[in-house]
DNA sequence: TTTACATATCGGGAAAAGTCGATATATTTG
DNA sequence: CAAATATATCGACTTTTCCCGATATGTAAA
């Protein structure tokens, strides 16, 4: 799913929303996850609480980004303190 | 046990073999990390299985060190792929 | 070559993580 | 407000991981 979130506009083709400044929706990435609502739902919320997404809520969706910065921060940590 | 092998000097004072230079035998880590010797036997070979450190064996003693490479090969990983 | 010591492997029980269906909550639409 | 849609949360079950004691293997000392 992190790797999905890198490009949004090429692997979620089908979301109609305009443009994905946002990220995408849990729907679309549930489709593509191939596990169920709940599962798919609960996973996000895990990395948002661990920092490596946002969420912005619009409407009835939720859209999830990532949040490149904390990717950054664990590539340094392994790098210096690991 | 990745970070006390950073420095052995500091961690494993104990240990009485001539040097460093092949890390740390089995028998100090275990006591360092109040596990029991099957136990960190295991996780020391799931982590040279894994590349983050490297075996010697010297007489009745198994010495790990760290891989360092390793550890810049996953921070690089993180950073570009993921 | 028997005994002692260090480490490795094996089998199993306990704890944690993954996944699901059912249901709750929030938002939009009629 | 009722129905529809998207997401979140809950409880239970399954799978995986963690950790242990017992035992095997490999090496050194007597």
């Amino acid at each position: 799913m992190l790797e999905w979130l890198k490009e949004p506009e090429l692997n979620f083709p089908d979301q109609i929303t305009a443009g994905f400044e946002h990220g995408v929706c849990v729907g679309q990435i549930q489709a593509k996850a191939g596990l169920t609502q709940s599962t798919v739902s609960e996973y996000l919320s895990i990395l948002q609480r661990a920092g490596f997404i946002e969420s912005t809520r619009v409407g009835q969706w939720t859209y999830y980004k990532r949040n490149e910065s904390a990717f950054e921060a664990l590539s340094k940590l392994i790098e210096s303190n690991l």
